[in-house]
DNA sequence: TTGTGACTAGCAGTCCGTG
DNA sequence: TCACGGACTGCTAGTCACA
């Protein structure tokens, strides 16, 4: 399974963004948000396609805008 | 089916940008990026929930990042 | 030209565990 | 602390007929 570039950017960006706002765990930040830590660990590495529902969840559990998690994809 | 407010941003962020980049109808739309007209419907109007790749690919469609897509949304 | 209900295959998302 | 796997349920992708 080839993953696409746009879900490595985001997995990237999302663990980027989770670390440095201090959840240094994936499993205290998947319980922040209220979502499963092995999902949360396929996101980081592109193996998952989150929803839009999920995509403004996460933002909001990083206190950031939903774009604001987006911004380094093309 | 009560549809959460940052779908019906997105919804209306998606018209806007169609009919701005010059798609006056959802069927020419539709057929340009390779999606079903009934599903750009459902999307415009937030009753349905998009993923990540289907977001990159509207993005593509309308010659814009990813991020712009979602900048309304909070 | 668009909205809507209904449909199926496949995946989103959860929960259990391992090294 | 994380990657990874299997199994599971509900929901999304994609499509159609019709208003």
């Amino acid at each position: 399974m080839t993953i696409p570039a746009h879900r490595i950017a985001f997995g990237e960006r999302l663990r980027t963004l989770r670390r440095e706002l201090g959840w240094s765990s994936q499993e205290a930040f998947a319980h922040h948000v209220g979502l499963d830590r092995t999902y949360i660990s396929g996101l980081e590495r592109g193996s998952r396609n989150p929803t839009l529902d999920v995509i403004v969840k996460l933002a909001h559990g990083l206190d950031v805008k939903p774009a604001e998690l987006l911004s380094t994809i093309y």
